[in-house]
DNA sequence: CCGAATCCACCTTGATACTG
DNA sequence: CAGTATCAAGGTGGATTCGG
């Protein structure tokens, strides 16, 4: 008998969500998306991410086979980000989420008000 | 002078994300796919959530304006959730994850096995 | 039947300081 | 320039228990 029909760990959606999801993870990306790009580059481009952040999330990229890294062992050393076409194919996808966003959040942060004036109308005292 | 041009609070990337990245999210919103449904046909649905997670998931999504609740005051209480046109509008964009999820997620795993690997190819001892 | 409240383990983030 | 190491702090998910 099938009672749970719908998995956490089957569920693809999720696992693509486990790679795109992290806080700066999209961010960085963007700043890809121009082309290859020096790592010093990627972080003035984002506003306020940390050495150890944007290291995070682009080690991460290229464990998931999204980003390649070259490095020019020169001193100082080189080192540059590119998109892989795997990268790129997921740009579209992302962008979509995007034009979803621009012409809906307005809607999603208005029922936040509502939601949340609901209950400070009744407050304590 | 423009140092950085990507940043975390405008892009509306970002802002779906916030409402769709939670663990059990996507999930919550594939059980409403079908139509209304009651809280605990939620729970049977979806394999190994927590009242806990269920409850705040949807609370969240309530809040967000994408589902909507109805509660039907018997005893015992009927509680009905339902995808409002916000939240269906909503579901072709995950869709499209999800399929791009089934297209490449293979190469995404065949990615870490191989970047795992070249480390652990040259352990300690 | 639906959900709130508490406690707890874990993960993620970030600040700071150091290396080649 | 491009990282790594360490530590502190907050958020998140889960088990359990209680309530209407």
């Amino acid at each position: 008998m099938k009672t749970a029909d719908i998995s956490l760990t089957i569920c693809s959606y999720t696992h693509v969500l486990e790679i795109i999801s992290n806080k700066w993870t999209a961010l960085v990306i963007y700043a890809l998306e121009d082309g290859t790009i020096r790592y010093g580059e990627i972080k003035n481009r984002i506003e306020g991410i940390s050495q150890k952040m944007l290291t995070q999330t682009l080690k991460q990229l290229e464990r998931d086979g999204l980003v390649s890294r070259k490095v020019t062992p020169k001193v100082p050393p080189i080192v540059e980000y590119t998109l892989t076409s795997l990268g790129e194919s997921l740009i579209p996808h992302m962008r979509m989420l995007k034009e979803w966003a621009a012409a809906h959040y307005a809607q999603v942060a208005l029922a936040r008000e509502e939601y949340d004036a609901s209950f400070n109308q009744t407050p304590i005292e």
